[in-house]
DNA sequence: CGGTATCCCATTTGATACTG
DNA sequence: CAGTATCAAATGGGATACCG
């Protein structure tokens, strides 16, 4: 990745793209919730090599979303669990798995995603507006916020004023 | 990434992040929702080199995330605008940032999201049950589907009993 | 079992110069 | 402006051997 990225540091994509999105930690995220708590798992489930698997399981320790605990009787036995900020990346998985099933074409990924009490299966995942809502990807929109620097202001004026002039031209 | 992934084909977590899990396509992406429509501006504001910026355009248009368009007037004019598909991403980004902004600690991003329509700020982004009710990461599991095979059934099914031991451990 | 260390090759990346 | 071409450097990845 880049090293001098004007972004980089106060996007939160640009955080959490630097931190997943390197093509395997994301599919540790996702074999944890799967099972997997073993090294040895990881490895064969994921086809991974070892000494990557190693530098990610420590990454993903460090920044807080596994935690590692070996077993007192036996030091060998070493478990990675999802933390509760590993857990709150459900809602990502989720969105992700919908999106890539809605336009990645079909797949036969065979898992249900279902509330625990009553084993009930889950909707898809939306976003509201404040009265709750439903909405459309279309109808969403970034601004700039109450301490944005006039710069990105400017841009995601000019974004909206296109997207607004496209849509009356699609209107029209 | 690997070659021979054995869950690589068919998972779409998997298929999504053979596509955007390489530390720029999501950050051009988000580029784009932010108003980035030129060759130019995505490598001035991401930093990303040209070659690089060159080939995650074309993967992206060839997903069909982005679509090119180049000005008839100026054929050296090129425009870069996200597709139907692409806006589809909206949800994803607003998971991985709210995501980010609880767990990878504060950042000023200064971009809100809101409701094109009236201006509201749209609310943290829900998984819903059946019932419409708002469900907590720890209250979701995943279960085997009808078709999925035996092997990643026992997995899953050993998953929920660990989950469930540990949940009567810590009510205990 | 759960790693670490090492070697080696393939791919990716970034920088820069060049082109229509 | 929107790329291509080229090259050096870094990183990723596979295989294997070794260790507590």
């Amino acid at each position: 990745m880049s090293k001098s990225n004007p972004c980089q540091g106060n996007c939160p994509i640009a955080r959490v793209t630097a931190l997943l999105g390197d093509g395997w930690s994301l599919m540790i995220i996702r074999e944890a919730f799967l099972g997997s708590g073993k090294f040895n798992e990881f490895e064969r489930r994921l086809g991974i090599a070892r000494n990557i698997l190693t530098n990610r399981l420590r990454k993903l320790v460090g920044a807080g979303l596994l935690k590692r605990r070996e077993s007192e009787t036996d030091r060998r036995v070493v478990e990675y669990r999802l933390t509760a900020a590993g857990r709150a990346l459900f809602p990502v998985l989720i969105a992700l798995s919908q999106w890539s099933e809605q336009h990645l074409g079909d797949c036969s990924h065979s898992v249900r995603y279902v509330e625990r009490a009553t084993g009930e299966e889950i909707r898809p995942i939306r976003v509201v507006s404040a009265d709750g809502r439903e909405l459309d990807a279309g109808e969403l929109v970034m601004l700039p916020g109450p301490d944005a620097d006039p710069a990105l202001r400017a841009r995601l004026n000019a974004a909206l004023d296109q997207a607004g002039s496209e849509a009356a031209r699609a209107a029209s």
